[in-house]
DNA sequence: ATACGTTTTTAGAATAAACTAAAAATATTT
DNA sequence: AAATATTTTTAGTTTATTCTAAAAACGTAT
């Protein structure tokens, strides 16, 4: 049957989902506690109202996982997501870093016609201004092949394809070291101590970015 | 202070706003029940509730009335609801009678910010698809002299400046008969039994509307 | 395999918003 | 002004979501 979920019902399976990305298939409910930003008990609760909604398949002490349903809500919000975050700095001249917020409560809108306007509108983008790829109605989407900045090879180079974590002040240190989406980027040299990586940017710049750093940066 | 209302809330300001633009100092719990759609007891609760925010005032049997905090408050949601409307049909093709639902959803995001980036990017209209007038972020607006079509001197013409009512059945009605902001019409005979109205329309078309449809239809 | 520590669930309470039914206040009619 | 009708408020529940504190289950180390 056709469901209608409430706003906090929808934001945990958007939790679930990303936390299921990480490999794990059973998400812990200790897990999804910390990413919400609540307490163990109150994610029990809400399992137990999702699993009889069945958009989630649930076994008490054995965690979470999504079923079809679930998952296709789930990306349908992350669409909606995505693609407000293209009309705030393609059209509205936002600043990738100020998009979020203002993202987490337009995802919520509940209008079919509204989506596929807004899309189209848009000229129906592949990717979020953050490299993210947008899934279309049926919640499908292609991954680009991609690794993190630290796991790519000395000595050659790649671009820039997407950033993990929509953090204000990550984004903003990116911005003030030239790095964005599209940016050409060549790994000099990793220095072993801790993991923190010198490279060039764009043939241009070189600077040392930490491992932490690193690991939020897309490449291919 | 600076209030932070629940949507609910934010819809009851509104409510009262409408109501007491009729004249009527006071609100009554009926007619806000009404309003609202729901019962004169839940409208009492919420108006209690209202009162200790200081946005309302209020005295047990007397009714309502919105302190100036609120009326600004109430304002600003209309004001964005309206900007709303604008960017649904001119960018994203709606027509007059979809958008007041999702317009209805999308009043409450909050972000001033993008309030201010959107009524930009629309080029700051004055008012919206049904022809009523956008407030400015200090809940100033311009009202212009107007008057309901059954009012309107027989025998004289005028434009069609906005329509009050916002349901699909009443602007589908309208687009059938050529009637939109902007129509010229002029009154030929009010049929003194039941009120209704010969009318020409952009001096082509004759038609009859009932007084219900003239006391929505407003003219300068 | 028992004991300890961690994770998860239950129980009980709070808040926001609604409802129904009953009581109280106000208005109207004669 | 008493009787009746209408409007409004109170009281008692319900549902969604959260919380804290306590109990139960699970996992692991010796």
């Amino acid at each position: 049957m056709k469901q209608s979920l409430t706003l906090v019902e929808e934001n945990y399976l958007k939790a679930i989902y990303h936390l299921s990305q990480n490999g794990e298939l059973e998400v812990a409910t200790n897990a999804l506690a910390e990413e919400m930003h609540t307490t163990p008990a109150s994610v029990s609760d809400m399992i137990k109202r999702l699993s009889k909604k069945e958009v989630v398949k649930y076994q008490k002490y054995k965690g979470v996982n999504m079923s079809e349903e679930g998952k296709l809500i789930a990306l349908k919000v992350i669409r909606k997501h995505r693609l407000w975050e293209v009309f705030l700095v393609e059209k509205l001249g936002f600043n990738w870093d100020e998009v979020h917020e203002v993202a987490e409560q337009l995802e919520h809108i509940k209008s079919p016609l509204l989506t596929r306007r807004l899309d189209e509108f848009l000229g129906f983008p592949k990717y979020d201004p953050h490299g993210d790829p947008i899934p279309d109605e049926q919640g499908q989407f292609t991954e680009t092949q991609k690794q993190t900045l630290n796991k790519w090879p000395v000595g050659s180079s790649g671009t820039v394809v997407a950033v993990h974590n929509s953090e204000t002040a990550f984004l903003k240190y990116l911005d003030k070291a030239g790095i964005h989406i599209g940016t050409k980027i060549s790994i000099d040299e990793v220095i072993e101590f801790d993991g923190s990586i010198d490279i060039t940017i764009d043939q241009k710049k070189s600077i040392t970015v930490s491992k932490t750093v690193a690991e939020n940066i897309w490449m291919a």
